[in-house]
RNA sequence: GUGGUUGUAGCUCAAUCGGUUAGAGCGCCGGACUGUGGCUCCGGAGGUUGCGGGUUCGAUCCCCGUCAGCCACCCCA
């Protein structure tokens, strides 16, 4: 019996466990700020639900089988198909526009790499039944302080923002025709990991795929940064002025919520090259050492390709991988919540019931708390008390029973007072309290 | 899926040219310590050197295979 997980998949100890829980509940205290609502489909899809979006070329990454019922099914490689089905079913009924939140487990068959697991959480927000900018911008600056809400600021994170109706006006008043667009946006995805022999092959037409002098003005849009430039461009082409307008309007907003700081223009932000339609952005570590922390954009079309109800939407998701790692390197990870407040020790064997009983009082008031499971001396249990990091030690022996009185000692500040039997619950209380 | 690289205790690492019983620190368990914790001291458990094969009198060390991690490519919803 091994005692390792599967290839790409972990465990989580409590360490681990208590730096999840701390993603999650950032994610949902920041999601909440801005209305969105929590949400959850099943993990478990039918395998058409994916292959209908992405093509059949996506089963090679699918966790997918045949259940005994027959079906063909597949773990959920992400959620925006679930989110679709589910919107598509009941979008009359909804006021719009529709702000949904969830943060689920995925799972992808790919060979790991750091940042790259085979299952991984992610947090998955969407705003649906809105086209216009403020929708984008609402949603670019969601992302942006789900990052500064760990302490990650401008320094450290970076949002590269493009907008396909942008780049399209710029490629075509580059020369390209609608039938290369692809290729061109396949091109620029990869330029940064291009060779320069590649890059090379593009600027002097030799390749194919594009006409004479296209490949050279295609770099130079490619090349493009900040949006004075991309602005200048504009006003050049045929169509610009109005297939600019929606993304100015986005970055109009973005300054004045005080969040411009984050952002970088940067045309050469694809993504994939499947169904966005406007907006289209990625959060990377500024020293760019890492994978993409969070991606998304505008995908008006695919609801009513996958659902088949026309509504507008754009969203985004978040891994808790790249996030992970960069929070670890940057030691923005907090430590660990002790597990108990309260340790209730006894002197001697006979104070045992009393100990049971005070612990059973005190944990009625709500409080966290441990004791020893069998006699021992008490400076053995006040050691446990220690490593567990409990806040307030309850001592009780004898010569306190004889009294009336239990010893409650402040751990931290190595204070102690004898306290009425009647009094302990209150007492730990606001020791607690005061933290 | 392709190529490169690394695997020693729970963790971080050591082990001479291939040499005899694979060590240390931290952590864990016990004791010093039967009315008071963090310190200190003593003791203990814990290893198929990832796994399998080969070369050799002898392999943690060299060779082959395999599995796993990491890096790059492919892909990145």
């Amino acid at each position: 019996m091994q005692t390792q997980p599967l290839p790409g998949f972990r465990d989580f100890y409590p360490a681990e466990f208590a730096f999840r829980a701390h993603l999650f509940e950032t994610w949902r205290r920041v999601c909440r700020r801005y209305g969105f609502e929590e949400f959850d489909g099943p993990p478990l899809e039918p395998l058409e639900l994916y292959t209908a979006k992405s093509g059949e070329e996506i089963v090679g990454q699918l966790y997918n089988f045949e259940d005994k019922g027959g079906r063909s099914v597949s773990l959920r490689p992400e959620l925006t198909p679930t989110v679709a089905r589910m919107v598509a079913a009941r979008a009359g009924g909804m006021k719009k526009p529709i702000r949904w939140f969830s943060i689920g487990q995925m799972f992808r068959y790919e060979r790991q790499q750091r940042g790259r697991l085979r299952e991984f959480f992610q947090l998955n927000c969407d705003l649906m039944g809105e086209p216009g900018p403020l929708g984008d911008a609402e949603v670019i600056a969601l992302a942006i302080d789900l990052v500064r809400a760990f302490g990650l600021e401008a320094d450290q994170v970076r949002v590269r923002l493009s907008d396909r109706r942008v780049l399209q006006a710029l490629l075509r008043g580059a020369g390209l025709t609608a039938e290369q667009l692809p290729s061109a946006y396949a091109v620029i995805d990869k330029l940064e990991r291009m060779k320069p022999e590649q890059v090379a092959d593009i600027r002097e037409d030799r390749d194919e795929r594009f006409g004479p002098g296209v490949g050279a003005r295609l770099l130079e849009v490619a090349a493009l940064r900040g949006w004075p430039d991309v602005q200048a461009a504009l006003a050049k082409v045929e169509g610009g002025a109005e297939a600019g307008a929606p993304f100015a309007e986005v970055l109009k907003a973005l300054e004045a919520m005080g969040l411009a700081g984050f952002v970088d223009v940067d045309l050469t932000i694809v993504r994939g090259l499947a169904y966005y339609t406007g907006t289209v952005f990625e959060l990377f570590d500024a020293g760019r050492s890492l994978r993409a922390i969070a991606g998304g954009g505008r995908y008006d079309e695919l609801l009513k390709l996958l659902g088949g109800v026309d509504l507008p939407a754009v969203g985004f998701a978040i891994g808790d991988v790249v996030l992970g790692e960069l929070l670890k390197e940057r030691g923005l990870v907090p430590p660990a919540p002790a597990a108990i407040e309260v340790f209730v020790a006894g002197v001697t064997a006979e104070d045992q019931p009393h100990v049971l009983q005070l612990a059973h009082l005190l944990r009625e008031a709500g409080l966290r708390v441990e004791y020893a499971l069998r006699a021992e001396n008490l400076g053995k249990q006040l050691k446990l008390a220690d490593t567990r990091s409990a806040r307030v030690a309850v001592v009780i022996g004898p010569d306190d029973r004889a009294r009336g009185e239990v010893q409650l000692k402040d751990l931290a500040g190595k204070t102690q007072r004898a306290v009425a039997l009647a009094r302990v619950a209150d007492d730990v209380k606001a020791m607690v309290a005061d933290g």
